[in-house]
This record gives structure tokens, C-alpha cells and sequence, in this order.
DNA sequence: CTCGACTTGAGAATGATGCTCATGAAGCGT
DNA sequence: ACGCTTCATGAGCATCATTCTCAAGTCGAG
């Protein structure tokens, strides 16, 4: 069973708040500064089992660092993610399941999973590039 | 420029003769067992400069490892990759190109690349798993 | 309210990867 | 083939994200 402790709802809360994906650390930093005293092995840990829930999605920057996000829709869906500050829009892979599961069957392999991310410079991002 | 060394054939050597993705710490291991002595951080250093200039590709684990591919086609492309050997299959993503630059120029997003890779695990690993 | 079982957190441990700098070797020019 | 300059190497240390440890704290069923 899964307890609802103060730290839990607190990063529910801040998960809540933002439809960027964020670091773990990054995470920690906002908790603490909006003064709820939790520790960062807590942060892992809960976002760690609401991962494993379904709960929130986590995806990998290309720097190989876990990102996560409280997503809209709980179904398998897709992202289009700023490298710069993590903004996120989610987004349809017209005909991606059935197209990965083929493939894979094809080629006998099994329990196909697909990873389908695109990644860019919002236009946030791009302005302030523009103006150093 | 580019000094050919030799610690540096011998690791396109190695991705040569595998068709699997691996890591640096695989390839560095697989490099010591045929007898050539060569340090991690050259091993890292080079796979490094091998993927700088387009002649491997490298993409991440679901645990954040980077693991690297001599692949056979230069251009863009994706895989089919098996979780318990590495072993792959090199795939096509019909119309993945266009529908990636479109999806992100509809949302203001500059730049774009897209991860396009499929998870599995391989006909011999899943018969090895049925065998314990 | 009580108490056991789960959770927390500070700090240490781990593991991949990057950095440092003294030493080695590629390869250009001769 | 011979130097010589310059870039490459490697052993070990540094870093950074993430996980583990375990004593102390706290849910929440009864």
C-alpha cells in the first residue's frame, strides 16, 4: 500500500503546478524553496513509484539525466520537449503502436516497447538566445 | 585533425566486427580481452569523436547508458534494439522526418530532431529467459 | 490513543563519464 | 630515416546523478 505523507503530497502538488519536465534535482530545488523541508532521496524515491504508477511520465534527455512530467492523459501518448527549459506539448504518433508492434513482430522480438520524443528550442528559448 | 592511432583502430575494429549496440565499458572490456591495452578514458574519448563526426550512433538506455553502433547506413534511421543482448535491427520510419519538422514548426519549436527507437528483447534472449 | 510497519533523510556508496597532466607517439618537413 | 611539434594517451582523481543504509520519525488501522 502506498501512505500519503507530507512529503508525497508535496511533490503531487509542485508536479501539479508546471507542464514542464523537470529533474529530480530540479524538483528538490522548487520544494525547498517554497519551504517544504524534504530530502532529495525522498524526491527520487517518489517519483520513482509514481513513475511505476503510471502516474507521471519520465524520459531521458540526451545528456542521459531523468526528466519527469505530470502528463495530461494517462494513455500512452508522445512529447515535443524544449532542450532549453523543458516545455512540453503532448502529442499524437498517428499510427506509431500499430507500426512498432509490426516492426517488431517482424523481426521476431518480443514485449516491443517504443520511444518517440521530439526534441527543439521553443520560441521562448530561441528569443532569449537571440537576446544575450 | 585526426591522428590515427592505435587504440583508435582498434575500437572502430571492435564495432566493426558487432552488429550490437554496446557500451563504452563493453567495448573497453572486449578491447582488453583481445589483448589491446587501452585505458576507458581513451575508449570514451574516441567513441566520443566517432559519434561527433556521424560514423556511429549512439542513443540511451532506459537507465541513461550510452551505448554505441557502427551502423551500416550513414543517414538518419532508427532501430530496433533488444534489451537483454543489444543486438539490432537497423529500421525505417516512413514519413517520421516530415511529421517531426511539421509537429514542431506547428508549435514554434526550432530545431528539431527526433528519437524514434523500438525496445524488445530478441528471439534468443527471450528463449534464454525460458531456459533458467 | 497505541503500535507496528512503512517512510524519511543525512550521508555514504555506486557507477558512468569527464578532467588533469606527465608521458608517448603520429606524421610533417627535411 | 631523423627530428620536432603537436596532438593523443592513460592512470587516477573529480564530478554528477542516482541509489543505498539505517536510525529516527510518522501514518493510520484498530
Amino acid at each position: 500500500m502506498q501512505r500519503m505523507t507530507r512529503q508525497r503530497s508535496a511533490v503531487t502538488e509542485v508536479l501539479a503546478d508546471t507542464d514542464d519536465f523537470r529533474s529530480a534535482q530540479q524538483l528538490h530545488e522548487t520544494l525547498r524553496s517554497r519551504g517544504h523541508g524534504i530530502g532529495l532521496a525522498t524526491v527520487y524515491r517518489t517519483l520513482q513509484s509514481l513513475a511505476d504508477g503510471g502516474e507521471v511520465d519520465v524520459l531521458r534527455t540526451t545528456d542521459g539525466e531523468a526528466v519527469y512530467r505530470r502528463c495530461a492523459r494517462r494513455e500512452h501518448h508522445h512529447h515535443l520537449i524544449c532542450r532549453g527549459c523543458g516545455a512540453t506539448v503532448e502529442i499524437e504518433g498517428p499510427g506509431v503502436e500499430a507500426w512498432a508492434a509490426q516492426v517488431g513482430a517482424a523481426h521476431g522480438f518480443e514485449d516491443i516497447e517504443h520511444v518517440v520524443e521530439l526534441w527543439g528550442t521553443c520560441a521562448r528559448c530561441a528569443a532569449r538566445a537571440a537576446h544575450p
